[in-house]
DNA sequence: GGTGTCATGTAAACAGTTACATGATTTT
DNA sequence: AAAATCATGTAACTGTTTACATGACACC
């Protein structure tokens, strides 16, 4: 069949393994999500569900409502877990990372000494308050399936990946500031 | 003018601030670049300089060549220099992370303990590869200005930079097995 | 004789985002 | 009175990739 999806009708597939959802429900759970990096814009949610329900990976239920358009409930089919477990299983791609920020370094030979401490330091600033967000986020975190003891490690493990992610770059700072420090004229 | 370029219009410029070169020379740089992520396809490279060149950022000289096509090199304006300044003074992003495969741990549920151990251990053989991949792209290197010893050190550090945040996935591997450990039954 | 490099450029497709549209209900 | 929530969906655009097209030359 080699059917080839992209990875957000996997997070989809995903997210119904745990429970039947709207798409609606979908959306909100991944503008949420840390580490399901789309927007969960309309767009892409509907578009995939519509793909999903074709390929027999999903059934959904309209269920009508007085006063309010329509729900359709998603729930993922035993073709569906079937797929989404051979995608689990797939050979894991490397991380994309996108650091604009390393771009700016590269040419910060036009900068000064203390014009590259401030760059430096407004970096830093940054990545401080995106571990606060982070932080916050995950003591919100409504949605996180807890199906065994080993599941609820894992959420765990996946929360402080991104965690770690952050602070591996201030402590990369750190050596940054060290290193340039004897470079630095005063 | 917000002229709100996008950042591959800046790594062109900085490049392009270090050496007047042609569009066929700065694709080959992007392409084995590490830390200038695009792909360094054709299309987006020579849109960027007809842009850069329609804002009067770069100007372009066309060499002749008998029996090739007539070469364009590209050479950074004083405004173009000013516009790559005031671009690296802003305020830093923070890096854009797409880890697929936290989204396959997230529904790792539906495998058994030996399945998930042979996942982690694939996704450890990749960025094993990938460091050995990163580091053999900084030996071979041949694009790397050292304008400065500033500029020398801070190329190191963007170099190191990556391969840290491989180093770090590696140690939050470790822990992983460590806390899932006493979760497999066995 | 096929593949790779030099050097320009275009076409088509895909992925992903923002914004728009509808319409009732609830909250501020 | 305005904004947010619920719930569906579409339109338009941006960014990015792969592939195509040309044509000479060098290498195996």
């Amino acid at each position: 069949m080699m059917s080839m999806m992209m990875s957000i009708n996997y997070a989809i597939l995903g997210i119904l393994s745990t429970q039947s959802l709207t798409g609606y429900d979908l959306k909100k759970i991944i503008q949420d999500s840390s580490f399901m990096y789309w927007s969960g814009n309309n767009n892409q949610i509907y578009k995939a569900l519509v793909e999903l329900l074709n390929l027999g990976f999903v059934t959904n239920e309209i269920q009508m409502q007085e006063s309010s358009p329509a729900k359709k409930i998603y729930t993922i089919t035993a073709e569906g877990i079937v797929e989404l477990k051979k995608w689990v299983l797939s050979t894991p791609e490397i991380a994309e990372i996108k650091k604009t920020f390393l771009i700016q370094l590269a040419w910060s030979d036009l900068l000064n000494d203390e014009e590259l401490k401030n760059l430096l330091l407004a970096y830093e600033e940054q990545i401080k308050m995106q571990i606060i967000l982070e932080k916050e986020k995950s003591r919100r975190g409504r949605f996180s399936p807890a199906r065994s003891r080993r599941e609820l490690t894992m959420w765990g493990m996946i929360q402080e990946n991104i965690i770690s992610s952050y602070e591996s770059e201030l402590s990369w700072l750190e050596t940054v500031r060290n290193k340039l420090g004897s470079d630095f004229q005063q």
